[in-house]
DNA sequence: AAGTGGTCTAGACCACCAC
DNA sequence: TGGTGGTCTAGACCACTTG
């Protein structure tokens, strides 16, 4: 973590309430994933009004410090996920290895076909046939993320029949023998709105990660196109190399 | 780009006003760099408030469409920088390679010591002496990053002598022989906070991304740290594996 | 000097959640 | 039903930038 600038008591109301649930929260006052007071009672408390309370809170969420869950109150984030997007890996086992409760849930499974935007990313011509899975994963009963995932339906002839709340990659390997090599990762910061937003039950506007991976086998056919929308508190993208 | 919900105008007055400003942007009607009404005329426009306007721009800031300039008004986000942190490189060139103008100030060449923070980062001892650098840099004229470097002083003796306005990465080819090997990246979504902020000119709590990478030498020896604090709207990470 | 965003007040009503 | 955040009003003064 960038190291925080301890300095000065000066300076606007809502920065100094910030700083000031900032350091309870350092100095374990306030446990990950316990409740805040509520926006009333720290505009009170602080002799300000809601509107200034609320400034604090959304400096200490777009820090990833705290979050909201809707209409019931703000709570301190626990510690980030480490996240490698460029391994072939278990959401599940990862989560676990962490000493964390993961969950996932199925949302959806479509057929559907390539647009003109999965054209640019994949190679693949537009039209081309695809199976569209739609997934949430929880860490700890939270949900983090939501995920599409659009899956080459002739590479991988009877794949809308499996069971997708398991390693799709684990799946991809053993059903059909494939080793992935990722090809593209993008990812970039920016807002969650909906349907994502929704779907992870926070405000439109939330910040978020959007990640990107686009798989192909050892012959460079393309196998899978993987989007994911992180809440931005969640994660920790580690990778090694060289 | 995440494919945006072009459906239902239903819902809150900021977001309507969120999804008309979006489309205009969209539609070319607002060009990179140039200026938003201001908060006070789109209020009066949207029959609303500058309190209900400004959430509106939130939203679009949030998402990396538009970004604010100190006290000077709201401006649409040019694409963002494509950056691949796993390779070396130098960021003049990246920058110029996609058609833009990059520019470097060093703020700041200290020497300093190893804290503990930096010791579980780098595998050094505490009081181990570094050359401690800051940097901003710019795309078209606006600042986009500042980043710290820290640099093994043992390994690159008489390093604080070099102008550091150029290619770190090929300053340390030329005169020290070396061949970096990026060891650990890490990065996750946070706040900018003073004093990055300023040195960025935004304000406290701009979202942002932060960025390190620990680079050692062919025998493992510890080179350089590097942290960098991006702002969120302004890169894109892309990354190619085999 | 005029205009901009930055900060702040003191309220209000609503939708949703837990009890 | 009472408490929570979500949304919104109608102002105000300040600090800074620009002409």
């Amino acid at each position: 973590m960038p190291e925080r600038d301890h300095s000065a008591a000066i300076g606007p109301i809502y920065l100094r309430v910030r700083d000031h649930i900032a350091d309870q929260i350092e100095q374990g006052l306030l446990q990950p994933n316990s409740r805040l007071p509520s926006e009333r009672v720290l505009a009170e408390s602080n002799n300000t009004t809601r509107v200034t309370a609320r400034l604090a809170l959304a400096q200490l969420e777009a820090e990833g410090r705290i979050y909201r869950s809707n209409r019931r109150g703000w709570f301190v984030s626990p510690p980030r996920l480490v996240y490698n997007p460029t391994e072939d890996y278990s959401f599940s086992e990862n989560v676990m290895a962490q000493g964390r409760t993961p969950a996932t849930e199925t949302l959806e499974v479509t057929p559907t076909e390539v647009t003109a935007w999965l054209a640019s990313k994949t190679g693949l011509a537009e039209g081309d046939s695809l199976v569209r899975l739609r997934r949430r994963r929880q860490v700890d009963g939270r949900p983090v993320l939501v995920e599409n995932i659009y899956l080459n339906a002739r590479r991988l002839p009877g794949i809308e029949r499996f069971d997708f709340n398991r390693s799709l990659w684990k799946l991809l390997r053993e059903h059909y023998g494939l080793e992935l090599v990722r090809k593209q990762i993008e990812m970039f910061p920016t807002a969650l709105i909906d349907p994502q937003a929704e779907a992870l039950g926070v405000t439109a506007g939330t910040a978020g990660l959007y990640v990107t991976r686009c798989s192909r086998d050892q012959d460079g056919c393309f196998v899978e196109f993987d989007e994911e929308f992180w809440l931005h508190d969640t994660l920790s993208i580690q990778v090694e190399v060289g």
